[in-house]
DNA sequence: AGCTGTCCATACGGTTGCGTATGCTCTGGT
DNA sequence: ACCAGAGCATACGCAACCGTATGGACAGCT
């Protein structure tokens, strides 16, 4: 239970933790690793300066933000039944997914608003998943598909923004695709 | 000018500036008293200490979130009016109001995340503002009017989180009480 | 003109974080 | 068993901010 070695990984995830618990403020090195049970001799041998240790945290959340979330919907059909499993997903994300859930995605919302790094990598995330509720709009053949994706998207913000709870996001959500003419084939589920 | 001596109201209003132009950690009172020129001294003769300055900050914050909006819409007809107003407010409010408009509240929202005081004063002008909607939508006669109520208010704070330009804010939120059935007595104007 | 109280500048000690430099301590290879 | 180097602890100088303490400046009253 000891790991007396670090790695870079450790680090990022430490700080991705810090951030989550504390924000922009907390992203300090030296208390960062006192948390981890180090010093900052071991950060700055991993990193050459804090800047670094950010890229690679926005970099892992990056991968995370899209791309884990698209894979476990790849054998639903395109379409209404992928919106509904993203509108489950979103209420239930909540907490501690691998790379810190809604919790890190308003911690990383809050540092884009300072720093350009990490306000491209928001932006990239923000266009593929909006580009990729697009393409289920399409594929579900709502009228309008843009907007109903932008407004589809706004909404999932900010049910995040406002932490609501996982009831109703899912209950707002689903709300929404009705009013979009989605059919509800998850509906039976969602008991 | 010149204004050699301060007032509490100059403390807060730089405080809320600090907030919208460099966030949470830049709420600091030396930082601040050197941008309107001062010194601490000032400082700890109108507050106590920094909390008694965030507490006033949130009071002002209150105020303004909330009545100020409200007040704009006295004289239009409660429903679809109204919420036809409110989507133009949400797009174009983007920039400088009195308490500092979207910026503002997305760095409030931050700070909510790890102060209980600036919490509870968002909560209370969340629900006070989902409220208002939701009397908005009863009037419209929309079916599910709490549901309606909490994705149009998700939307738009969705739209505030991710920046959205003044045109896609409007277009979405629009099109969303388009989406309610909502008759749009303002479109007219919307060119 | 003098007094009084409001408002602020300045100085001080303490704490926390940064970045660098230096050297100790294990571990794996032979 | 030994050595080399990866990984880290520690110490140092520096800078920023906090909170307090103290005294000066200026306005309004008399």
């Amino acid at each position: 239970m000891n790991t007396p070695r670090l790695t870079r990984t450790d680090w990022i995830n430490a700080g991705l933790r810090a951030l989550v618990e504390g924000g922009v403020q907390a992203l300090r090195v030296e208390p960062v690793a006192r948390e981890i049970g180090t010093t900052k001799g071991s950060f700055y041998w991993h990193f050459k300066a804090p800047a670094d240790w950010h890229k690679a945290m926005l970099d892992y959340f990056e991968q995370m933000g899209f791309a884990s979330v698209v894979e476990r919907m790849a054998d639903l059909p395109p379409g209404s039944a992928r919106l509904r499993a993203l509108a489950r997903i979103a209420a239930t994300e909540g907490r501690e997914p691998a790379y810190g859930g809604a919790a890190a995605e308003l911690a990383l919302r809050d540092w884009a608003r300072f720093n350009a790094i990490a306000a491209d990598t928001l932006a990239r995330v923000d266009a593929r998943r909006e580009a990729y509720v697009l393409d289920q709009m399409r594929a579900a053949d709502v009228a309008d598909p843009e907007r109903a994706a932008a407004v589809f998207y706004a909404a999932f913000l900010g049910f995040q923004a406002k932490a609501a709870s996982a009831q109703s996001v899912l209950e707002g959500l689903d709300f929404l695709l009705d009013q979009l003419g989605l059919g509800g084939p998850d509906r039976s589920e969602s008991k």
